[in-house]
DNA sequence: ATTTTATGTCAGCCTTGTTGACTTTCCAAG
DNA sequence: CTTGGAAAGTCAACAAGGCTGACATAAAAT
């Protein structure tokens, strides 16, 4: 799993990247991220929930208070279809809808107990394979793993990646 | 994006992994993931195929005259999910399946010249996306990059994907 | 007072996954 | 040669989770 490269005059490394280089790398992406979702699903069928609703308590967990409106961003889909989760996740009582202070329009949304105990269940499962990959990995793979993915995400997105709470540790 | 490390004697590395430092990888797998998607998504759409099709697609191209049982294995899908993708893929003569020479039973799959030239479009914008990435981490990042991607597969998978063609360039 | 924004909701559609049942074809072992 | 089992295909029904479009309400902003 080697890369060629070469220096230009400019010091800008330019990498030889095959076409058969690159598609292993989609095909890493795919079967890496079948695996990294495996874990959550089996969780969450023994719970009646889905994969939309892992989404939903991530964000609300790593953002208690966030509205509705910017999960919305963070998901990236339409406020309906995050409705009918988010709907479920209230009645069910994981997850509680507060009035905004400041603006009364605005639902800031945090984790019950029974919501961040799920939350737990289900990113101690998805650390655990991170942590063993990075493990198996090393610690120069773990920082090249992330600056690629970064590189990757649409720039919109990335900022708000980067502005999540923790940043660069 | 440091990461800790100690050496124990016998020389594993071991890392200091926060919860917080895999949550972050969790997240950036999860929307580099979605931006990964995003531009074969667009042309799909304009053809009337989705994201199934894509990866019928790709995995024929990739060992042409792998069996349907073959391809079921890659996909992790039932081959009710599978046959009804593969069925309207023959039917608009993207994908020819070939009766096979020693065990009749089975049906050797190859991509049309129709199926190569959509193959070639999805691929072209997904590996643009793939490079760029690769440009802008570096090439210590990439090979970082796929070792955690290996890590993170389940080993039956993780099999498949190393033996196919090319393997470590 | 009016417009805009944030949220919620109803209805209907599509893709893509699932299970279960059943058929046809054909290889291989008895 | 017969029979068991494997590969493939198909039908039906269902669920999750996307989507669009239309509409309602409350509250902020103009």
């Amino acid at each position: 799993m080697e890369v060629g490269r070469t220096e230009t005059g400019g010091g800008e490394g330019l990498l030889f990247l095959t076409d058969e280089q690159l598609r292993k790398g989609i095909e890493a992406m795919y079967f890496a991220y079948r695996a990294f979702t495996a874990d959550p699903d089996r969780i969450l069928e023994t719970h009646e929930y889905g994969r939309a609703h892992h989404r939903a308590i991530h964000f609300i967990n790593r953002q208690p208070g966030l509205t509705v409106n910017m999960l919305l961003i963070m998901l990236g889909v339409t406020k309906q279809s995050l409705n009918r989760v988010l709907r479920t996740l209230v009645e069910d009582g994981l997850v509680e809808a507060r009035v905004g202070r400041r603006d009364k329009r605005e639902r800031n949304l945090f984790l019950t107990e029974k919501g961040a105990a799920l939350e737990r269940e289900l990113s101690d499962a998805q650390r655990a394979r991170m942590r063993a990959a990075y493990r198996a990995a090393g610690p120069a793979a773990v920082t090249g793993f992330r600056q690629v993915l970064e590189a990757m995400m649409d720039p919109e997105i990335r900022r708000h990646y980067q502005a999540m709470k923790d940043g660069a540790a």
